[in-house]
DNA sequence: AAAACGGGGGC
DNA sequence: GCCCCAGTTTT
């Protein structure tokens, strides 16, 4: 028999520890009450992407295509140069004008509020779905990105291998309290201290709970 | 299961 | 110069 893993503890720590460091940009946005088509847009193009350079084109972006009907004005050239420095740019171009045409014809021009429905709408996956969902909506749902994979797993929380997986175990094990604040704490402790390779295990504040699952180096 | 999509930033 | 980035789709 192992301990159960102590959830409780871990995520009241990372909330009162973690408040010192940047908000993730749809973090951020859904603290404003920004808009689901915004959030939508921020997390595709996100993709891959380091959010602060979303956070760079954001503004020069939101100026000409705040709507669905508006970014449907733009060609593919002209929102190409809008979004060039995230990477990806033809292919989340074209994702983000599909997407508006669909969200015109089918869903009054809103973001669904529903799971399923944003699952249908190309270029979205669980994970962004869920944030739309969280972010957007504020209704439930849990965001597991490579962040909250490979945490979870390296503490022994969990034991998985995707992180579709790791979002089917955590609707079974995840205290609904946390589902919504697990993704942007865990996203900060990835990105400050619990780095895919050598993280910072010195100075993480839940180090003491952590089985280091897969940790070759620390620091 | 692996490849493809991609420029920008950190070290 | 090399590795990584709030993934998803296609082969």
């Amino acid at each position: 028999m192992t301990e159960p893993f102590p959830i409780d503890t871990v995520m009241q720590t990372l909330q009162t520890t973690m408040a010192d460091y940047p908000q993730p940009l749809v973090d951020a946005m859904a603290a404003a009450h920004t808009s689901p088509f915004h959030i939508l847009v921020a997390t595709i193009l996100s993709l891959r992407t380091k959010d602060t350079l979303t956070a760079q084109i954001a503004p020069a972006l939101f100026a000409v295509a705040d709507t669905p009907e508006a970014m449907l004005q733009l060609s593919e050239e002209r929102l190409i140069e809008l979004i060039y420095p995230v990477g990806f740019y033809r292919n989340k171009a074209r994702t983000l004008l599909h997407i508006c045409q669909l969200l015109v014809e089918q869903h009054q021009s809103d973001v669904p509020a529903d799971l399923d429905a944003l699952l249908a709408l190309p270029g979205v996956g669980r994970k962004t779905a869920n944030l739309v969902l969280t972010a957007g909506f504020g209704l439930p749902g849990i965001c597991v990105d490579i962040h909250v994979h490979r945490i979870c797993n390296r503490w022994g929380y969990v034991h998985t291998s995707t992180p579709d997986q790791t979002e089917m175990v955590l609707r079974q094990v995840l205290p609904a309290a946390y589902w919504i604040p697990i993704n942007g704490l865990l996203v900060i402790l990835g990105q400050n201290i619990c780095h895919p390779t050598s993280p910072r295990c010195s100075v993480c504040p839940v180090e003491a709970h952590c089985a280091r699952v897969g940790v070759k180096r620390s620091r």
